[in-house]
DNA sequence: ACAAAAGTGTTGCTGTTACACCCATGG
DNA sequence: CCATGGGTGTAACAGCAACACTTTTGT
C-alpha cells in the first residue's frame, strides 16, 4: 500500500435512548457486502465541503426524521484495519433522543433498537466502537456529567422509571425511598400534577426535570 | 473547489502542565509562512499508515524528549476555513506532563509555556482550539473527572500548591483549612515525611496522592 | 381484602462550611 | 519578636445510607 497524506473519513452516529429502563442504541442492517446481513452504526462518508457536525446531523435526520437532538462529538477511530476495503478513519458522534417520538418507536426490517449490553452481530469494528462510546456515555449518566442524565429525560417521567434506568446504567441497586427523596427534596424535579397508572399498584407521579437546578448538577 | 471524499488530517497536541499554580500549555513558534512568527500548537499531518494515537505520541516525543505521559483524545475540528492553504481536519489530543522534568522547563526561542488565560498571538484557529479544549480540561480538573486532577500532580506537592492550582482553575477561593482537611481526613494524600521551605513561613508538608483512594474519586 | 407499586418518616453517619486558634520558619 | 505561611479544632448544617411504615391503585 502506498503511503499518502490523503485519508478517507466517515462520520459514525451512535443514537441512544432510555427505554424501559435500558440504555438502547439504534442500528441499521446492512444489505450489501461487506458484512451483508450484519448490523452497523449509521454512517456517512465525509466530503471535502462538509463539516463533521453537519454530516452527523444529516445522518441523524435520515435515521429518525427528526430535526433536533442533543448531539456531541465522541472519539475518533483510526486503526488501519477498521474496514476491509482500506484505511478509513471514523469519527463518532453521540445523539440522545426521546424514543417515544415518531416511527422510530417501531423496529423495522433494517432499523432497530438494541440494548447496549445485548448487541446483535455487528459489522466492521462497530462492536468495539459501541462498547467504547457506551462506557463513556454511562459514566456521564451516572454523575450527570455534561448534563447527560438530563439529556435522556427531556419530557415527563416517574421517579421509578428514572431510577430503573439509573440502576441499570450504574449496575447497582439503589434504595427506592432515598432515590425519591434525593430528587424531590433538592427540587431537582417538578411535579407536573399528572399521574401514570400502568398495571397494578399506586400510580406514579409524573415529574419533569427542573432545568435550573439540574444544569451542571453533580448527582 | 472540487468536492472529494479525500481529506487531509492533522494531529494537534495540547501539552498541559500545572506550574506555579497556573494551568499552562506548551507552544511552538512558527518560522515559515503562513503565520510566520505566530505561536501554534505542535502538530503533524497524518499519513495513511499511522494511527492518530501514534501520531500524537510522536509529536509529544519530539516536543519534550519524554516517552511517557497521560494522553487522551479530545475533539476534532473540521471547519472548512481552518487553514488558508485548504481544507484540513484537525484531531486534538491532550497530554499532561510534569513541567519539572527535562529541558522543557526552560523556555527557548521557539518553544515556550503560556498560561491558558494569557495566550500569545496564535496562528490558524489555534486560539479557538486551545480555548475549547482548555475549558474541557478545566472542567475535568475541578471534579477530578477521568482522574484529571491526579494526572496534573504525578509527584510530590504541598497542599497549598495543590490548592493554588485548584483555585485558579475553579476561579473561586476556597477555605485553606477545609481544603487541607478534605484531602488529609479522607486519606486522599500520603505524607512523604519531607518538607519544603521556600521563603518565609512554616515549611509545607510534602504529600503525594494516594492512588487507590484518588482513582475514580469525585472531588 | 390482598398484592403490588408509590410515597413519607426517622436516625445516624459523612462530608462541607464557616469560623478561631496554634505552630514553624525567616528576617 | 513579629510577619508570613502551614497545620489543627469545633460546631452547625446538608446530603447520604439504612432502616419501617403508610397510601393508592388493580384484581
Amino acid at each position: 500500500m502506498e503511503k499518502s497524506y490523503y485519508n478517507v473519513l466517515e462520520t459514525l452516529l451512535l443514537i441512544y435512548a432510555a427505554d424501559e429502563g435500558k440504555l438502547k442504541i439504534y442500528l441499521k442492517k446492512k444489505n450489501e457486502e461487506p458484512y451483508k446481513g450484519y448490523w452497523t452504526l449509521p454512517s456517512a462518508p465525509l466530503d471535502s465541503e462538509t463539516t463533521l457536525e453537519e454530516n452527523a446531523l444529516e445522518i441523524y435526520k435520515s435515521m429518525t426524521n427528526l430535526e433536533e437532538t442533543t448531539m456531541f462529538q465522541s472519539k475518533a477511530f483510526s486503526n488501519l484495519d477498521r474496514d476491509p476495503n482500506g484505511r478509513i478513519i471514523g469519527i463518532s458522534f453521540v445523539a440522545i433522543t426521546d424514543k417515544g417520538l415518531t416511527d422510530m418507536k417501531q423496529n423495522s426490517e433494517d432499523k432497530a433498537w438494541f440494548e447496549v449490553d445485548e448487541l446483535p452481530k455487528l459489522g466492521f469494528d462497530h462492536e468495539n466502537i459501541i462498547e467504547t462510546v457506551s462506557a463513556e456515555v454511562k459514566k456521564k449518566v451516572i454523575s450527570n456529567y455534561d448534563d447527560m442524565l438530563l439529556a435522556f429525560f427531556p419530557s415527563d417521567f416517574t421517579l421509578p422509571e428514572l431510577q430503573n434506568f439509573y440502576e441499570n446504567v450504574l449496575e447497582k441497586p439503589i434504595d427506592r425511598r432515598n432515590f425519591h427523596k434525593k430528587f424531590v427534596n433538592q427540587d431537582l424535579v417538578i411535579d407536573t400534577g399528572f399521574k401514570t397508572s400502568k398495571g397494578s399498584g399506586r400510580p406514579g407521579t409524573l415529574y419533569r426535570f427542573n432545568q435550573d437546578k439540574m444544569k451542571g448538577k453533580r448527582i
